[in-house]
DNA sequence: AACGCGTGGCT
DNA sequence: TAGCCAAGCGT
């Protein structure tokens, strides 16, 4: 039997019911798409019903603030991607005249869609035959066939979507995409794959030659930086605080923090005084203590993040004018939620 | 073309 | 535990 078939014949019976897979409405498989980038189905299905909930139109989508949009994406992770949204989704209204393109080649020039989302919204919604490469299809395919090109190396990218392409059933492709990444999912898992009942294990290369492990070969991993974050919370009499909104082009574009004293290494109280920017923020006394008396770490996947927090009291200080109720409101990263729900507990 | 971009689960 | 990986993309 050819290869997607079986494949095909195995997804059939093996399918996840999701939510995404009830319909061919583009706007809601473009979400689904988004929000699936480099995120497991378990984290981003909760994600995906609010989305749909709060904006059911590609219209809401477009009227809304980037911060409410921000918001409810809080928690999710790559924020570049809703801001690409919101961005596509006004381009889309505005440009488009509220008409989700419908090819793959119009598909992909919305921002923050690539290669792989425009040919999964192309095959799913609109029946072209595009082939989707994600880690899924990397794994499977390179390990069906044998394949030790690395798949981050730009021979390996070409290689692995040509052959994808050859192999996808033109009459189905949409099926024939979302069968290949669910039985990279679920079956040629990275770890420990069910090889044992595997519908390919006779014809897989790597299964057959005991090569499992060894593929999908990927070039390189970064190394992961160290930052020491100081966070300067303040609190007034009146319960007013300072948020500052991160700019530029950095982790957390967007998104909302208190006060922020980088430092080359870990800090203590006498550094925290007598630094510039805590001079130039409080010229007259203040109470200063250290909340979190062990040095909360938060790692990124490239960055590992030192981070203490300074709770600063004081009677008045004329930026501080966001009230402590009205923090919940602004978008956060988990580490300032994860200490905002420490703090206020 | 290599690197930056989050968070969380699994081993 | 520390590292790997997850329906990738932009620059």
């Amino acid at each position: 039997m050819i290869f997607s078939n079986k494949l095909i014949l195995w997804y059939l019976q093996n399918k996840r019911d999701l939510p995404w897979r009830k319909t061919k409405n583009p706007y809601h498989v473009w979400l689904s798409e988004i929000i699936l980038q480099q995120t497991r189905v378990a984290q981003g299905l909760d994600y995906y019903l609010k989305f749909i909930d709060a904006f059911p139109t590609v219209n809401h989508l477009a009227n809304a603030e980037e911060s409410t949009v921000l918001k409810l994406w809080q928690g999710l992770g790559y924020y570049s991607r809703a801001r690409n949204l919101h961005f596509s989704a006004k381009y889309i209204v505005n440009e488009l005249n509220g008409e989700f393109p419908k090819t793959y080649k119009e598909i992909v020039k919305l921002k923050g869609v690539g290669d792989y989302t425009a040919s999964a919204i192309a095959s799913m919604c609109f029946n072209e035959s595009t082939a989707v490469v994600d880690g899924n299809v990397y794994r499977v395919l390179s390990r069906y066939f044998g394949i030790d090109t690395p798949i981050n190396s730009s021979a390996g990218i070409k290689e692995f979507k040509a052959l994808a392409q050859s192999l996808i059933d033109d009459s189905q492709s949409g099926t024939f995409n979302q069968a290949i990444m669910d039985f990279g999912a679920i079956q040629c898992k990275p770890k420990k794959p069910l090889c044992l009942f595997c519908p390919f294990a006779d014809s897989c290369v790597a299964f057959q030659k005991n090569k499992i492990d060894l593929l999908p070969v990927k070039e390189k991993k970064l190394k992961i930086k160290n930052r020491y974050f100081n966070f300067l919370v303040i609190k007034t009499a009146d319960h007013k605080t300072i948020l500052k909104e991160r700019k530029g082009k950095g982790i957390w574009q967007g998104l909302y923090q208190f006060p922020l004293l980088e430092s080359e290494k870990s800090i203590d109280k006498n550094d925290l005084i007598s630094s510039e920017m805590f001079n130039e923020m409080f010229p007259n006394e203040v109470s200063i203590s250290l909340f979190n008396k062990k040095e909360v770490v938060h790692k990124l996947s490239h960055q590992h993040l030192h981070t203490q927090f300074w709770i600063i009291e004081l009677n008045h200080q004329k930026d501080a004018n966001i009230d402590w109720k009205a923090i919940e409101n602004y978008p956060v990263p988990v580490l300032i939620s994860n200490f905002l729900e420490e703090y206020l507990s």
